[in-house]
DNA sequence: TATACGATCACCT
DNA sequence: GGTGATCGTATAC
């Protein structure tokens, strides 16, 4: 039941991205738990990462990735959807694991309220849908994982390398370099993934 | 001040 | 397969 620590967030953040996999993400909301396995990411890696936030530098809006791992990172986007990121490396070095999907697992009711009654393989099975399902808006960004009441992250089940597979990144529109490297990763088969398609290379790592 | 656009989703054909 | 919703940000004027 353990917690994962600063020291798990503070690494190389493709080592990061492949390890919150089948970890447990959990908001509490009124004292009751909402929480999923993480079944899905992507890696955002610094200003040279050409579809990363922070490839422009230092803004408001992404100062948090500049900042101490472990935080999580909230924004805002196409006028209505919030994606979570979970910061990682050391300070001043500006990189995220975005989380795109997880396994539902406690809360279902309350994420199914939330969601509008969608069935239970659509409740988190997106980044902008597990926002909504767990209820988390901008003023979430900047959340310390490793100290908050609210959200944090739980050591979860363990993960054979086999069960993983990565291929580029959904929906950027950065240069052919951001778009074709292969940072996004998630349980190969799983039924948890987003759905959204692409037709670039998948391989297993 | 003005404008273009996005790490998405839902709904359409 | 395609597209509209909707607004905070970044950047240009």
């Amino acid at each position: 039941m353990g917690r994962l620590g600063q020291d798990f967030y503070r690494r190389s953040t493709l080592t990061v991205a492949r390890e919150l996999l089948g970890q447990r993400l959990v908001r509490v909301m009124d004292g009751q738990r909402l929480s999923g396995f993480i079944v899905e990411v992507e890696a955002y890696i610094g200003e040279d990462d050409a579809a990363c936030h922070a490839a422009r530098g230092r803004t408001p809006r992404n100062e948090v990735m500049y900042g101490p791992p472990g935080h999580t990172y909230v924004y805002f986007v196409y006028g209505m959807h919030h994606c979570l990121n979970v910061v990682t490396e050391e300070e001043g070095f500006p990189a995220a694991v975005l989380v795109r999907a997880l396994q539902p697992l406690e809360g279902l009711d309350i994420m199914r309220r939330h969601r509008s009654g969608k069935p239970d393989g659509e409740l988190v099975n997106g980044p902008a849908k597990l926002c909504q399902a767990l209820a988390i808006k901008r003023d979430f960004n900047g959340v310390d994982l490793c100290t908050s009441e609210v959200l944090f992250i739980e050591r979860g089940r363990r993960v054979a390398p086999e069960e993983i597979g990565a291929s580029s990144r959904i929906g950027i529109k950065a240069d052919e370099i951001a778009r074709s490297v292969p940072w996004r990763f998630y349980f190969q088969g799983s039924d948890f993934v987003s759905k959204v398609q692409h037709t670039s290379k998948v391989r297993c790592i």
